[in-house]
DNA sequence: TCACTATTACACGATATCGTGTAGTAGTGT
DNA sequence: ACACTACTACACGATATCGTGTAATAGTGA
């Protein structure tokens, strides 16, 4: 992107098909002893908005699990409205989280933004960790 | 919690005063292979919401880098109204992702819920790696 | 007590969010 | 063309968010 930070990423499939994102240099508090700009901010706002909703995080926890997933195979899932599922879709794929497939009168959605699955990964691990009552808002 | 994961959680402080979180058996994807329940999904969401706001990531990211701060500091550090810090700060006490402690007139800041650091890190991390056009609402 | 500073409580208004219902489109088979 | 299914576009209403301005509170010193 615009600035260059020494991050290397790793991505590869397992024989489960399963992708994992290995970060190295990682060196955590890294990123914490600069300066975050007010337009880094607003793009990690950005993305934690994308997170920052139960539905779509059953959605995108839903996708990551199965990998691919049509329209309403989700809302049966789920359990909502069909309307409601592709809403979430459809902000999820503007902001480029997600991308679609056609096949036949069916949509497929999968994630596309390697971000999604290590911070859901790792926020449900920390949740665990710590006592997070932070949820009921 | 309520649900035990086997997760391990190694918190210690380097010569500068630096927390790191270290978590074992971390096993990416671990939790995507068990259904997320609704109870879960909303705990998630709350940790997001509170991480899914321009003001409040600049915030935290000063807190996590400052240890410590009162009202004033970071009002003068983000250029806001000390109404609007309060106000921010006040929400994240009640999610319990910070704390505070007065001393004489000023009310100094820490952040309390280990979720923060980390989180933060690995989105900045990531949007390194991933393009993230995502941010832009 | 008075003045002063730092912080907070609260109501207001502008804006954003999200599910719903209705209507519309695309693909497929008859 | 017609019916049917799967999905989407859109307007609506309820609710939530967030900075602002005003007023209140707490601490300190004269």
């Amino acid at each position: 992107m615009a600035k260059s930070r020494k991050t290397t990423k790793t991505t590869h499939a397992d024989s489960a098909g399963r992708t994992t994102v290995q970060l190295k240099a990682r060196r955590s508090n890294l990123e914490d002893r600069k300066l975050l700009s007010p337009e880094d901010a607003l793009r990690t706002e950005g993305l934690f908005k994308m997170l920052a909703n139960d539905t779509r995080i059953r959605l995108l926890h839903h996708l990551v699990r199965s990998r691919e997933a049509s329209v309403g195979d989700i809302a049966n899932a789920l359990d909502m409205k069909p309307q409601a599922v592709s809403n979430q879709l459809q902000r999820l794929s503007d902001t480029g989280m997600v991308a679609s497939r056609r096949e036949g009168v069916s949509v497929f959605y999968r994630v596309k933004n390697g971000c999604v699955a290590p911070l859901l990964d790792l926020a449900l691990c920390l949740m665990d960790a710590e006592g997070c009552d932070s949820a009921s808002r």
